[in-house]
DNA sequence: AGCACGCCGACT
DNA sequence: GTCGGCGTGCTC
C-alpha cells in the first residue's frame, strides 16, 4: 500500500488533498511539515495534516507525488496543528485559510533549497507567502594584528583607523563614507588587519531594549489566593514533552482538575501581578506561556512590565512588526529559545513550546473577535487550545463577559476574585448621574455640557487637576441633513450616513493642544455655510472609506439649507476649548490616529500638559493617569440604543471602564454620567459599582429573550452586487435550514432572511439569516447541511459568510 | 483563490 | 478573420 499524506493547501476549500509520499521523503514527511505540491498546474506550499499507509479513497491515478519537503522540522508542532484543525471545524472555515493564520514566513534560504531540489526555477508559486531572511549584512572589525608602519595609505589607512577607534562597523556604512571601502577592506583583510563576517542584522527593537529586572511586589491576600489556585492547577498538569511522539495523548486533556479560571478583579486590583506570578510558576514547571491582550493594550509600558520580569524569555507579537521581526519572534518560540509570548488576537497561534498556560487579559474586549476572513473568537479559542494542550487558561477582567460568567455557573470556569484595589483600599470614584431630561444646556449653551458637568469641569481646573470627557462618537458633526426635506446625506455605495470631518489632511496633523487660535464652533446643529474653505470640510464614509467634498445643496430636493447634525468628539473639543479658554484641551480618537500620536497625547496627559482630554473608546483603556479626578460621560445613552442584544453589556463595560479612569493613587475621583435613562440597568449598576449585580441581571435578561449565552447563534451573512441575487440566495438558505430535520423539529430556529442593518456596503447588498439553537450540536448539523448549498447551490454572484458565535450583529 | 476552457464583440 | 471579455468548473 502506498504511503499517502493528507495535505491542506492554501485555497478556500474545506477539504484536504491526498498526495503520495515519495520514498526519499518518507522518513521526514510528518504532520505539521510544509511541503511543495503540484496543485492544478501550480506548485503550492501545503501543510501535511496526516501521513499513513493506506489505499487511496479516490482514483489512484489522480494522486500526485509531493514535490518537495520544506521544513526539516515541522513548522507547526502537533499541539498547534490539531488545535488549528479543530478551530477550522468549529467555524466551518477552510483548513488552508486557518493554517495560514499560524504559518510563519518562508526563509529565502528554504526557497533556494527548494528550487535546487525540485528544479523548479520560476514555476514555484508561493502565492502571498512572505519571504524573509537571507539578507545578510557584512560587518568589518579590526584585529589585534599591527601593520608595518607606513605600509598603508589613503582610504585603507582611514578605514582601519575608524574601525580601531569606533569598533565594528557594517560594511555598507563604510561604503557610504569611503568610496573605495570595498577594495580597502579587501586589502586589509588580506593582511589580517581586518576580519569580515556576514550575519543577519539584529531584529526586533524589543530584543534590544536593555532590561531592568524588577523586584516582584508583595501580594495582597486575594492575589496570593488567586496565584495559589493557578499554581495548583499548573502543578496538576502532566509533565511536558513527549506529546509529539504520542499522538494519542493529544486526544485527552492532560489534567483532570479545574484548569480554567475567570480572574474577576476590579480595575487596579493587581491582575497583572497575578498573571506574572502564574507565568513564573509555569516556567518553573518547564512549560511555556501565552499572554493575549486587546490590541490597544499592547503598549510599550505593558511590554516593559513583562520584560522586567522575564527579560529575553519574552516574545512580543504585535501588528507593527516587520515580516522579518515577526519571523524572528516566531522562530525563537518554535526553536524553544523563548517560552513566553505576548500579543493581541493573532498571538493565539504562537508556537509556544510545551504550552502550559494561556492568559487572556480584558477577556470581555471586543477586539478578540476577528471580524474578517476566518471569524474566530480568540478568547473562546484560547479556552479550546488550552484544554486540548492540557494547559491552564486564565481569563481576566474587571467586567467579565456574560459568556464567561455563564461558564462559571456551569462549572467550566473557576472564579477567582480580586475585590480590592491593590493600592488604595477604600475609595471607588463617586458617581453622579445627570438626568438630561432635567438639565438642559449649561452656561456654554451647548446641550452636550450640562450645568453640573460645566461646574465640575470648573472645579477640576481650579484644583489644577485633570478631566477626561468621554463621547462615544467621532467627528465634528457626524451627519449632514437637509433642513428643508430632512434627507440624510448617505454614501452611494453603502447605505450609511456620511460623516462630516473638518478639513485636516492626514499628513498635516494640527497640534494636539488647541491654542487660542482654535476654531470656534457654533453650538447646536449648525449651518454648513457656503463660505467654508473648500478643503475645510470633507464627507467621509466610515465603512468604505469614501471621502468627498461637502455638497452645497441637498441631493434630494436641491435646497441649500444643509445642516450639520449630531455630536462628535471633534465638536465637543471645539466647544470645550471655547467655553474654557484657559484650559489646555486635547482630543484622542481614531482620527487623531496613529499609535505613536495617541501615545504622545497620553504622555502629555501624564506629564500634566493637558487639562481636559476629550475622546472616544481610546481614552477608556488601561492607561494609568494619576492626576485625573473627573471623568465625564457626555452621552451614556449612545451605546445603549444600538440594535444589538449585547448593547447593554457593552454600554455597561464602557461605563465601568471610563469610571475606572477617575481618581487613582491618593486622589478621590468623581464621575459624571449624562443620560436620559438613569434607570437603565447598565447605567444604574455602573453608577453603583455593582458589577456582579449587573451580570446577574443581564444573564437573566438573556435567558428571557433567548440570546447567548442561553442559546447558540450562527449568522449567515449574504451579499451580492445584484439585490435580487442576494435576496434569492438568502431566501434559499433560510428555506433550506427550515426544511432540514433539525429545522423542522425546531431544535434550530431560523430568523430571517432580512436586510442587514447596513443594507448596502461597498456596492453590495447585504442580507442575513440568523440561526439560533439551545444546543451547539443541532446548530452544527444545520450549518453542515448549508455548506453544501453554499458551495454549489447558490447563484454565483452571491457570497456567503458563516459567522459562528457572532459578536457584531450589525 | 487561481487558472483553465469556452463561447460572443471590436480590431491589426 | 483574430484578440480577448469574464462565466463556470476543477483542483489530490
Amino acid at each position: 500500500m502506498p504511503l499517502l499524506a493528507d495535505v491542506a493547501v492554501p485555497v478556500p476549500l474545506a477539504q484536504a488533498f491526498t498526495y503520495e509520499v515519495p520514498a526519499a521523503l518518507a522518513a521526514e514527511v510528518r504532520p505539521g511539515a510544509r511541503v511543495l505540491c503540484e496543485f492544478h498546474r501550480r506548485k503550492l506550499l501545503g501543510v501535511v495534516l496526516s501521513v499513513s499507509e493506506r489505499s487511496a479513497a479516490i482514483d489512484p491515478s489522480r494522486i500526485k507525488p509531493l514535490a518537495a519537503l520544506v521544513d526539516a522540522r515541522p513548522a507547526l508542532p502537533a499541539e498547534l496543528l490539531s488545535f488549528l484543525q479543530e478551530l477550522a471545524a468549529y467555524y466551518f472555515a477552510p483548513i488552508g485559510e486557518v493554517l495560514r493564520l499560524a504559518l510563519p514566513a518562508i526563509e529565502r534560504e528554504q526557497v533556494r533549497a527548494l528550487k535546487a531540489q525540485a528544479e523548479l526555477d520560476g514555476v514555484l508559486d508561493l502565492g502571498r507567502a512572505r519571504q524573509v531572511g537571507g539578507r545578510r549584512v557584512a560587518f568589518a572589525r579590526a584585529t589585534d594584528v599591527v601593520e608595518e608602519p607606513g605600509s598603508l595609505r589613503g582610504q585603507a589607512a582611514a578605514v582601519l583607523a575608524l574601525l580601531r577607534a569606533g569598533g565594528e562597523q557594517p560594511v555598507a556604512r563604510l561604503e557610504e563614507r569611503f568610496g573605495n571601502a570595498r577594495s580597502a577592506l579587501k586589502k586589509l583583510a588580506g593582511r589580517n588587519l581586518v576580519v569580515l563576517d556576514e550575519r543577519e542584522p539584529p531584529r526586533d527593537p524589543f530584543f534590544r531594549l536593555p532590561e531592568q529586572r524588577d523586584v516582584p511586589p508583595e501580594l495582597n491576600a486575594a492575589q496570593v489566593e488567586a496565584a495559589a489556585r493557578i499554581d495548583a492547577a499548573l502543578a496538576a498538569l502532566r509533565a511536558p514533552g513527549g506529546a509529539e511522539h504520542h499522538p494519542a495523548a493529544e486526544q485527552a486533556p492532560r489534567s483532570a482538575g479545574p484548569s480554567a479560571f475567570l480572574l474577576f478583579g476590579v480595575t487596579g486590583s493587581g491582575k497583572t501581578e497575578v498573571y506574572l506570578r502564574a507565568i513564573q510558576s509555569c516556567l518553573a514547571r518547564g512549560r511555556g506561556a501565552l499572554v493575549m491582550v486587546p490590541e490597544i493594550a499592547l503598549t510599550p509600558q505593558l511590554v516593559a512590565r513583562f520584560r522586567a520580569r522575564f527579560g529575553d524569555e519574552l516574545a512580543v507579537l504585535h501588528s507593527g512588526l516587520s515580516d522579518a521581526d515577526r519571523h524572528a519572534m516566531w522562530a525563537s518560540l518554535h526553536g524553544g529559545k523563548v517560552r513566553v509570548a505576548i500579543g493581541a488576537r493573532s498571538a493565539l497561534f504562537a508556537p509556544v513550546p510545551d504550552l502550559g498556560l494561556i492568559l487572556v487579559d480584558e477577556e470581555h474586549d471586543g477586539s478578540f473577535k476577528q471580524e474578517e476572513g476566518v471569524r474566530y473568537h480568540a478568547r473562546d479559542m484560547a479556552l479550546l487550545r488550552a484544554h486540548r494542550a492540557g494547559a491552564v487558561c486564565v481569563l481576566g477582567s474587571a467586567t467579565p463577559s456574560i459568556e464567561s460568567v455563564a461558564l462559571v455557573r456551569r462549572g467550566k470556569l473557576v472564579e477567582l476574585r480580586l475585590p480590592d484595589r491593590a493600592h488604595r483600599e477604600a475609595s471607588l470614584p463617586e458617581v453622579t448621574l445627570v438626568d438630561l431630561r432635567r438639565f438642559g444646556a449649561g452656561p456654554s449653551g451647548d446641550p452636550l455640557i450640562s450645568l453640573p458637568l460645566h461646574r465640575a469641569l470648573e472645579q477640576t481646573l481650579a484644583a489644577k487637576e485633570q478631566a477626561i470627557l468621554f463621547l462615544n462618537r467621532r467627528g465634528f458633526a457626524p451627519s449632514v441633513v437637509c433642513g428643508s426635506c430632512g434627507t440624510l446625506t448617505t454614501c452611494e455605495a453603502c447605505s450609511v450616513a456620511l460623516t462630516y470631518h473638518r478639513g485636516r489632511r492626514r499628513d498635516a496633523p494640527r497640534p494636539a493642544v488647541a491654542g487660542p487660535d482654535a476654531p470656534a464652533a457654533p453650538a447646536g446643529p449648525a449651518a454648513a455655510q457656503a463660505d467654508e474653505r473648500p478643503q475645510g470640510g470633507r464627507l467621509r464614509c466610515h465603512y468604505c472609506d469614501y471621502a468627498g467634498p461637502l455638497p452645497d445643496r441637498c441631493g434630494a430636493c436641491g435646497s441649500r439649507t444643509l445642516l450639520l447634525e449630531g455630536l462628535g468628539t471633534e465638536r465637543l473639543e471645539a466647544t470645550i476649548a471655547e467655553s474654557f479658554p484657559e484650559a489646555r484641551v486635547a482630543r484622542l480618537d481614531r482620527d487623531v490616529a496613529g499609535k505613536d500620536r495617541s501615545q504622545a497625547i497620553l504622555a502629555r496627559m501624564r506629564e500634566g500638559k493637558i487639562d481636559i482630554l476629550v475622546g472616544t473608546q481610546m481614552v477608556t483603556k488601561g492607561h494609568d493617569l494619576p492626576n485625573v479626578t473627573l471623568v465625564g460621560v457626555v452621552n451614556a445613552d449612545a451605546a445603549l440604543g444600538l440594535p444589538d442584544f449585547r448593547a447593554a453589556e457593552r454600554g455597561f463595560q464602557l461605563l465601568v471602564q471610563v469610571a475606572g479612569r477617575a481618581g487613582r493613587r491618593d486622589r478621590p475621583g468623581r464621575v459624571l454620567i449624562q443620560t436620559r435613562n438613569p434607570e437603565h440597568p447598565a447605567i444604574a449598576f455602573a453608577a453603583a459599582h455593582d458589577v456582579p449585580g449587573f451580570l446577574e441581571r443581564e444573564i437573566r435578561d438573556r435567558e428571557e429573550v433567548g440570546y447567548p449565552p442561553a442559546t447558540r447563534l450562527a449568522l449567515l451573512r449574504i451579499d451580492a452586487v445584484d439585490e435580487g441575487v442576494g435576496r434569492g440566495a438568502a431566501a434559499k438558505l433560510a428555506a433550506h435550514a427550515r426544511t432540514c430535520p433539525e429545522g423542522v423539529a425546531r431544535r434550530v430556529e431560523v430568523l430571517g432572511p432580512s436586510a442587514a442593518p447596513i443594507a448596502r456596503l461597498r456596492g453590495r447588498y447585504r442580507f442575513r439569516v440568523l440561526l439560533r439553537a439551545r444546543e451547539r450540536g443541532p446548530l452544527r448539523i444545520v450549518l453542515a447541511a448549508l455548506t453544501g448549498l453554499i458551495r454549489d447551490g447558490l447563484d454565483r454572484g452571491a457570497r456567503v459568510i458563516i459567522d459562528v458565535d457572532p459578536v457584531a450583529m450589525l
